[in-house]
DNA sequence: GACCTGCTGCGGGCTG
């Protein structure tokens, strides 16, 4: 019996909590980790009581009493640790062993308390250990030399990132300060590849899956409305209202500008026919306070309808409680994301989740819809893996030598080459970028140690060291003292215009650019605000799922009339190429154009690849390699080459993996092509060609592709 | 048309 297993302190815990029974996940955990020293994925949907599965059966076994904190929690998000401190504890309060929270914002004195005198748990996030081990290496010693369990929460947020592969890094680092091994427990949803979640703690063969695989059921509606403006129609806004006015509603809209639009569109709904003005907008460029603001409502309010327009921050784990329906506008770029936001919906005893997808235009839908056939065939995309990182590589080389403050050459390479998270580098490789970095003033030579260059001190002892990913630089928007959120500097930010925010409008009274600091006032109309940057990639198989259903004559019945006219519409349209292997078989249509410059008839080709965004982009360059002139949709996987077919499969057939030339000259002439990468830029030349190629691009995929691909056209009964 | 995440140490000003 699993409650057998557990402490007593730990069993009076679960019996003053009235729990009659024990979730499918805690019971597997509970066994597992009181029995055995090994580490564990806990795999299982959100609010399924993981958190419990992991330090129910931690708290009973692991002895608090030795000197040393015994458990670290490691989070992606400040947000998770304040709301995991709550709940862990009140559970520890049942064994008098002390939480500290450490991260950025968390309370100066606690963390100095335990400095004091190291114990307990900490929870933290993966940049506060880099902060720490390279500002305070002694500290991170003094308090975490002695752990026995490490916790990582929303572990799939981190498997396939660069993210990732840096917390991987500083797992190895704080075990090498460790007197024995520590276990590690890694909290996920349902994930794609569990071979990867497996890797991520550096031990596969000593790590176990554990998996709950039921899922709520969900009930779907597909809603489809033609938009032709930049704007959503009232039409579409009425329908959304109709659905969402008297439930708890998250809305996914897919980016800022237009989670504002929706958010103050409802609102003006709601406030012209006399509706609840509870109408928020949540997403990164919202101010942290209003978004805690509306988090809060969102969780401790049983009595108010609310509806949130929002992006991927409520994708994750914080606590707002349940909510009735999810809505997603337009297709999510993946499965894994679609889920997560699902997720959000279907209270406690009600078993069902709701969600309803809405299409603004024909490709959209179409995507939506082979996102979620996939996702009912049990699909979810697996994640990228980076074999090589050696961009990672070079930022932990230089915190390493920091937290040594001096250390020998032999010495740096043996803990890199050492490092699980850089497995797959050689030591040549690593001796080579250590070489460039000495070049490059960031590594110094001091007789026969190695320290940190007076280049190099320049970026170690900068506060943007500790992260491996950019953020953008904004303005502050500020109302009668009062910080709103921020926004980036577009056409759009200029006095007298107005703008949305925070689910309001406002006008711009001042814009201070030195301050980087915008002031405003309440208004009664105005725009949606613009915002730069790019979306996830979409899987090639979400791409093939779609031409699959353009082949097929499925009627399905959660699609709207509406919706339903439309794919069979895209399906007309495609009837006229014979589509037999989906795998490869892609339409393609020439035209003849008239050269207007040189009087000349030119050969135009409309190309259909109906595959992931990353190949696409690898065509891209091929064509580019090729000196064709070509553009490129992602949306709809369509490409207009200037070329004949003929030529084309000319081009295809001869494609070849060698591309290195062509991606170190792209480098020279356009270097903001390495800026995915935030320290990809400490990198001999090589290393950067071999980093675009291998993580901008996807040569073996694309070779693969175009090598089997069968260009069809269509048919000539017409 | 296009997501998200985190952050030291120190000094100055203010509050209790």
């Amino acid at each position: 019996m699993p409650f057998d297993l557990l402490s007593e302190p730990i069993r009076k815990y679960v019996r003053d909590k009235r729990w009659d029974q024990f979730r499918p996940i805690q019971v597997a955990a509970i066994k597992r980790i009181m029995t055995t020293d090994c580490n564990y994925i806990l795999a299982s949907r959100t609010a399924s009581g993981k958190t419990e599965a992991a330090f129910l059966p931690i708290l009973s076994k692991v002895n608090f009493n030795e000197e040393g904190v015994q458990v670290l929690y490691i989070s992606p998000l400040i947000a998770l640790i304040n709301d995991q401190f709550l709940r862990v504890e009140e559970l520890c309060r049942y064994l008098e062993i002390s939480v500290t929270k450490w991260h950025s914002e968390a309370n100066k004195s606690a963390k100095n308390k335990l400095l004091k005198a190291p114990n307990g748990i900490v929870l933290i996030t993966p940049e506060s250990i880099e902060a720490m081990l390279v500002n305070r290496a002694h500290e991170a010693k003094h308090l975490f030399s002695n752990l026995k369990y490490v916790v990582i929460d929303e572990i799939h947020s981190f498997i396939g990132t660069d993210r990732g592969i840096h917390l991987k890094s500083l797992l190895f680092r704080l075990q090498s300060i460790n007197r024995s091994k520590f276990c590690i427990v890694g909290l996920s949803a349902t994930i794609g590849d569990f071979n990867e979640a497996k890797v991520f703690t550096g031990e596969a063969e000593n790590t176990t899956v554990l998996i709950d695989k039921t899922a709520k059921e969900i009930n779907v509606v597909f809603k489809y409305f033609k938009e032709s403006g930049a704007e959503l129609s009232l039409e579409l806004m009425k329908d959304l209202y109709r659905e969402t006015f008297d439930n708890k509603t998250l809305i996914f809209p897919n980016s800022r500008g237009r989670a504002e639009e929706v958010a103050v569109k409802l609102k003006k709904i709601s406030e012209r026919i006399g509706g609840h003005p509870y109408y928020f907008s949540h997403h990164s460029s919202v101010d942290k306070e209003v978004r805690e603001y509306v988090e809060d409502f969102a969780k401790n309010n049983r009595r108010n309808n609310f509806t949130i327009a929002c992006t991927s921050t409520l994708e994750l784990g914080i606590d707002i409680g349940s909510v009735d329906k999810v809505v997603q506008i337009d297709a999510a770029h993946s499965i894994a994301s679609l889920i997560q936001r699902v997720g959000r919906s279907g209270r406690q005893g009600n078993k069902q989740s709701n969600l309803y997808l809405y299409a603004t235009n024909n490709w959209s839908l179409l995507q939506s819809l082979a996102a979620w056939l996939l996702y009912t065939e049990g699909f979810i995309e697996p994640p990228a893996v980076m074999d090589k990182p050696y961009d990672i590589l070079a930022h932990q080389i230089l915190s390493v030598v920091r937290e040594r403050s001096e250390i020998r050459l032999s010495d740096l390479v043996y803990v890199v080459k050492s490092d699980f998270a850089f497995q797959a580098i050689s030591e040549t490789e690593i001796t080579e970028i250590i070489n460039y970095l000495f070049e490059t003033g960031m590594l110094e030579k001091l007789g026969r140690e190695i320290i940190i260059g007076i280049e190099g001190e320049k970026i170690v002892n900068n506060r943007d060291f500790y992260s491996v990913f950019t953020a953008e630089q904004n303005f502050k928007v500020i109302n009668e003292g009062s910080t709103i959120g921020e926004l980036p500097f577009s056409p759009l930010i200029r006095e007298d215009e107005n703008i949305f925010l925070a689910a309001r409008i406002w006008k711009i009274k001042l814009v201070d650019e030195k301050a980087r600091k915008i002031f405003v006032v309440k208004a009664l109309d105005g725009k949606r605000p613009m915002f730069y940057g790019g979306a996830g990639d979409v899987h090639p198989r979400i791409r093939t799922k779609m031409l699959e259903i353009l082949k097929v004559d499925t009627q399905y019945d959660f699609l709207d009339a509406k919706g339903l006219d439309e794919i069979n519409e895209l399906r007309k349209d495609f009837s006229t190429f014979t589509i037999g292997d989906i795998l490869y078989d892609r339409p393609i249509v020439e035209k003849i154009v008239r050269s207007k410059k040189e009087d000349e008839d030119l050969f135009v080709s409309e190309f259909c690849s109906f595959t992931g965004t990353k190949i696409n982009r690898t065509i891209g360059l091929f064509l580019y390699i090729a000196d064709v002139e070509y553009e490129v949709a992602d949306y709809n996987s369509m490409f207009t080459i200037s070329a004949s077919i003929e030529n084309l499969r000319d081009i295809f057939e001869s494609i070849t993996s060698d591309v290195d030339n062509t991606i170190s000259r792209l480098l020279e002439d356009k270097p903001a092509i390495l800026d995915f990468s935030k320290w990809g830029k400490l990198l001999p030349p090589k290393y950067q060609t071999i980093l675009v190629r291998d993580k901008y691009y996807d040569i073996e995929n694309t070779v693969e592709f175009l090598r089997n691909i069968q260009l069809v056209e269509p048919s000539t009964l017409d």
